[in-house]
DNA sequence: AACAATAACGATAATCGTTACTGTTATTAT
DNA sequence: ATAATAACAGTAACGATTATCGTTATTGTT
């Protein structure tokens, strides 16, 4: 059985995930996390980080090269720029389930990814200012 | 400058692809078109995916681990089994560009990618049968 | 409160998909 | 036919992630 005790660890990583509004990579959260329990190791923060998504505690976030990260769990939409490589939150429709219907399939199917590309709007003014 | 010329490889690895249905991974594809040119180096079909993507003749299809590639270069939606990890496509709405709307942003949206998650047909059938 | 069982940790090695490098081959324009 | 060089095969390097292993810390039980 996996993540049955709390840890310190998981925890602060948890917390760190929540309170940003960017889409870390596992880099940019073991950084970050590293300033509280500087004594953090990688390989804790990868299992962590696969034991939070494997309980839908986290979200997260592919499309080629890094994994990213999103705790928050409502269903939304995202946009990953070309430029920088970030994602981002969308504006997404209340009625969510609604506007993307549910296939018909003889399998099972319980969600859903979402991921519009483009450029982001900081990366779409900078060009624009150039 | 780069895909200026022809060649025997990348045309063998596109025509491969599009004979099949599956969404193979790039390894997938290469022991298959090395039954057609045994001498093909993993090398030059990874360079030629990513050429053949850039030109946006094929599609990358991500969700962690390895990528998948699809010569069908129509918008349609796809289901990822989380059973045999495999890419499927399902019935899409005729009116795709109208289901999902281009959310309100003050950035630049050229497309999406949507991945419904689930068991595809065969692995639930399976399932069922146990 | 001390103890035993073991989940979780830190450190580090291994894995594996992908990319980069190098000398050779093949395509294309002249 | 020739020259220029894109593309190749083979192989080394890279980088994100996962696995291993001995140690530490959490948790239920005396």
């Amino acid at each position: 059985m996996q993540q049955t005790r709390k840890s310190r660890q998981r925890e602060a990583i948890l917390a760190n995930l929540r309170a940003r509004c960017d889409h870390p990579t596992a880099m940019e959260l073991y950084l970050s996390v590293r300033e509280e329990i500087p004594s953090l190791s990688l390989g804790t923060l990868y299992r962590n980080l696969k034991g939070l998504c494997d309980s839908h505690q986290i979200i997260r976030l592919s499309d080629g090269g890094e994994e990213h990260y999103d705790a928050c769990t409502v269903p939304h939409w995202h946009i990953k720029c070309d430029h920088c490589g970030r994602f981002y939150d969308l504006p997404t429709p209340a009625d969510v389930a609604s506007v993307v219907p549910t296939p018909e399939y003889s399998g099972k199917i319980y969600g859903y990814s979402l991921i519009f590309f483009g450029t982001c709007e900081y990366c779409a003014r900078a060009a624009d200012e150039k």
